[in-house]
DNA sequence: CACGATACCGAACAGGGTGTCTGTAAACAG
DNA sequence: CTGTTTACAGACACCCTGTTCGGTATCGTG
């Protein structure tokens, strides 16, 4: 067999332990015993699975990211053509499902890098739909490319904290497609009912 | 006397140390002693000043958005109508001149609480000028106020960070504030060449 | 300039967390 | 059932933390 039962059982107590405890406390208060402990878990057995709370925190976050990529897989490949938002409202049924990973992740906690590993796979997947459909025009682009993708995930990534931290989300996920999708086609000062200056 | 001129060089030299060697080893890797050996200032005196390693980064933060406050203040006060982006193009300017403190809290370095207070910091002056602007409108918005509010907020510190971490910036200031109204007046499809599918 | 006040220094201390290593007992796969 | 793998409990040295101390140098002020 690929894995025993063991420490698959272990693996995932501690995993659960950290995203608990880190709701608590914060990743920074804690120690490798208050995990192991909450984790009914031998201090010696973490370290036989892990280096430290970084690579715990660091895997938690890399199995978070594969599950997200398998939820997407079909709905990306179903909705070839044209912005549908289904890959978008996947991905916050993914979040609403995994709530509290989530909140850990996008909070920054730890040394900021699980945040860094998420921000860094939204922008390659993010990359790869804008070649696509750069593809598919021959339009001068008026922005920077590099400063698009980094404002596309900043927006993306900010909102998703945003859902994630409401306690009994008041917006039911296909709302938040929409205002999200409006958002990116026409910019906020329209989709805010503000008046635009005019340009130059 | 406000204050000692030993105290003001001591406070100096660590916060200036700290900064470097987040740079060199990340925030987490650093031990107190680390600091006060760079800054060449007794770990005794460090404890004097500061309650740890997240006080003093805690209180170079602020220091921070103090003097950017101090900065910003003639440019708000002096374009009270419209969006010309002169506040946005003294911030990018505070950036290049305090780049390496700026990427040291917008990586999120620490336990993230310092790229708190920066995000906190912006959001409270954009609702500011959100309702400034809402008076002066009567349209109803389109877009939930709390997620333009983080969208906007997200976006913005997303490009600022990116900014920050060019070496020698290839973009001149002036022209990234152009992208950035651009992208926030219609939205990223139009800005990007891309073709806009219908809405609804 | 001389004074008192204040900040720095260097060393030492206890306390706690880390990471590693044992031998032993239990759970696993085939 | 049997050999292998994993979890356990305890102990260990090491490093970092946060605090304390008396002695010394620097400061602001009269």
């Amino acid at each position: 067999m690929a894995e025993d039962r063991r420490t698959r059982r272990t693996r995932r107590a501690l995993g659960a332990a950290l995203v608990e405890l880190v709701l608590e406390r914060g990743f920074s208060a804690l120690t490798v015993e208050d995990i192991t402990e909450q984790a009914d878990v031998a201090r010696a057995t973490f370290y036989a699975h892990f280096k430290g709370k970084d690579d715990l925190f660091a895997r938690v976050t890399a199995d978070l990211l594969e599950q997200l990529a398998q939820r997407l897989e079909p709905a990306i490949s179903g909705s070839a053509i044209g912005f549908t938002g289904k890959p978008l409202l996947e991905m916050l049924r993914h979040v609403s499902d995994e709530r509290d990973a989530y909140r850990v992740v996008l909070r920054g906690e730890g040394d900021g890098k699980p945040l860094q590993m998420f921000v860094d796979s939204c922008a390659a997947a993010t990359a790869k739909e804008f070649k696509a459909r750069a593809g598919r025009n021959d339009v001068q682009p008026r922005i920077d490319a590099d400063l698009l993708a980094r404002a596309w995930v900043g927006e993306q990534v900010a909102v998703l904290r945003w859902w994630a931290e409401q306690d009994t989300p008041p917006m039911p996920a296909e709302e938040a497609v929409r205002m999200l999708l409006d958002l990116a086609l026409h910019g906020r000062y329209w989709a805010s009912g503000f008046t635009a200056p005019d340009r130059h």
